[in-house]
DNA sequence: TTGTAGGCGTTATCAT
DNA sequence: ATGATAACGCCTACAA
């Protein structure tokens, strides 16, 4: 450590230079290991370097080589155990590859991520990861392209951007889960998701703005039209994002005459909520309601009732999702990957549909 | 957007002055907003700014001011819901203070926390927030005071280290658990850590490396002392780390003659490790043992039994963490803040000890 | 108010 | 093999 003044000052490569009587540029060879340097001079300024405490300094370094070894990743909640999983398994593959990650949470929220992602792009991440809020409003995306930036998107592709992205095959496995659903009996199915409500009801044209929504979908319409059970709008409830819309929305759903006897959870965060207001309201899955969740956390099976779930591979979706990244970053070609495998794991919530219609 | 020769490249100050036919220093005020700029002149420069694209390249921002608006994050395992929570937390407070956030993943080993911090600090960081792994284990934090950068500790307290912490009353609630067990009639506790075993008999004086397990140890120890029962060895069962352990230490442990009728498990992470591997063994809670679990997450309430459980502020913890930093960075003395409390959250799983000796 | 010039700490190019 | 010097893109005296 050298002070100056009081204020302590990092070495730099001049400093080490003046100490080891060389010149700055052959300091900065024999510290970074390129070019041709003497063994004798490499030695002192080795030496010199230790005992400054030399650390080089990573801002300038990126400055010169227009490099910072360093991703940017955008997710939309990471307290929901998908995101959380999905980042470790980048941090882990990153990290290996020599990379540190920035991570940005937008609450879903596309302004949130519009400045998150410009944010990113400005501070010069070599390369990002987005899993968007939205498909449909993506000129930020579009940004990251015409800066020659590698993007690999998480969890949802986005039409008209041809970005990398981690497939998993969540369709065949919702349809599973349907399939499940339907041999037990059951013919009233609701799907709840987070997403916004578009505006008036949902039928099989509705537009989503987010794929991973629309291949659950697509699975579980695939499985009722399989069956020849009518699809309508009621098949779909919007808006279930946080506690207390999945409690507004389970109220609402449930109370009908014609209420569903089947519930699929988009995702984790919804599972936990709706298993809340069900006991709230003394619901008992599954005999007064049937419940399958997307996603397999390790809560899941020791809840109660254990849960049906469509696991995937999250931590591996993360990893690959890096190492497409990093892949790209070295040049090479976005690897050509086989969609990764979901499936169904069978447990204790779905059951016979309840006898009698209304649910509440 | 600027195509040079196939190649993009971002606009600069310089662009944009060039353009606008002023001197890059003029640019550069017109774009920071500071010093003086003539209204027609700054017009003028934002202007070639909007038509060129011109972003700032915060690097370099960073380079001359020596300050990169980032703070580093160095959490032992983002996957655990406890650090997922601190860290949004951060998330949240830094991001709306202007800095944001770069993770770093250890794992819980000391080796890769002193690497992380090392580059944390040489990516010229602002400042940090660890939660660091052993409090025996700390020069790489001694490093971050010699090089002035502003440190906070998260969850996990070092002596003599002077780096400020958000210091969180949890001995009381952990006595107020144990009390609880001992109002049932338990005498025989257990509690359950993830802490590497620091080899021979655990008694009062074995020195701990983490000061969050200290502290809830110190509240069970003083329920059982107030009580006049005898503390010994048993007490406490360390490496608890990953389902597997967690399991072969449950299984070790319920085997004894005089196996503990309850246990306390240090997290979360022990808790669902546990609860999995307690339905595997057929024993059932709180039947054959008693449970409660330190922290309190969303999932406590609906797993089987519903979890009595020490709930702490965690999203808080974080926040305020950020928070310190923040005042710190900007020159403010550390708040003294008041401990958050913990409270006990009384549900399900504790029933009155079990008749028989041995559980398994 | 505006312009000139130098510095931040590195890497990279060019001589020697 | 080594040294001098110029980028990189921004900020900031200081001068005009």
């Amino acid at each position: 450590m050298t002070e100056v003044g009081g204020r302590a000052r990092r070495a730099t490569v001049a400093d080490v230079a003046r100490r080891a009587g060389v010149a700055k540029a052959t300091a900065a060879r024999a510290l970074g290991g390129y070019g041709a340097v003497s063994e004798d001079v490499r030695e002192r300024v080795v030496a010199a370097a230790e005992e400054l405490g030399y650390r080089p300094n990573e801002l300038a370094r990126s400055m010169g080589t227009g490099r910072s070894r360093t991703i940017g990743v955008v997710v939309g909640d990471i307290e929901n155990d998908y995101f959380a999983l999905a980042v470790r398994g980048i941090s882990d593959t990153a990290a290996s590859a020599g990379y540190d990650v920035v991570l940005v949470n937008t609450s879903e929220d596309v302004e949130a991520e519009r400045k998150g992602v410009r944010l990113l792009l400005d501070k010069q991440v070599d390369g990002l990861i987005v899993s968007p809020a939205s498909s449909a409003d993506v000129d930020h995306l579009r940004e990251v392209e015409q800066d020659e930036r590698p993007l690999v998107l998480l969890d949802r592709r986005v039409p008209g951007l041809d970005a990398p992205s981690v497939d998993v095959d969540i369709a065949t496995a919702t349809r599973a889960a349907t399939d499940l659903l339907l041999d037990r009996g059951h013919r009233r199915i609701t799907y709840l998701t987070a997403l916004d409500d578009p505006g008036g009801p949902w039928g099989r044209s509705t537009p989503l703005v987010s794929s991973s929504v629309a291949d659950r979908l697509s699975g579980i319409v695939a499985a009722l039209d399989a069956r020849g059970v009518p699809v309508g709008p009621a098949l779909v409830r919007f808006g279930a994002r946080g506690d207390e819309a999945v409690r507004a929305a389970a109220e609402e759903v449930l109370r009908g005459r014609d209420a569903p006897t089947a519930v699929v959870a988009s995702d984790g965060r919804i599972a936990l909520g709706l298993l809340q207001a069900l006991a709230d309201l003394g619901v008992k899955v599954p005999r007064d309601l049937s419940l399958v969740m997307v996603d397999d956390f390790p809560w899941t099976r020791v809840v109660d009732p254990p849960l049906t779930a469509v696991r995937q591979p999250t931590y591996e979706v993360g990893a690959a999702a890096a190492d497409t990244l990093v892949r790209l970053l070295s040049g090479a070609a976005p690897p050509r990957r086989a969609p990764l495998v979901a499936q169904l794991v069978v447990r204790s919530s779905v059951g016979a549909p309840r006898r009698r219609r209304a649910v509440l």
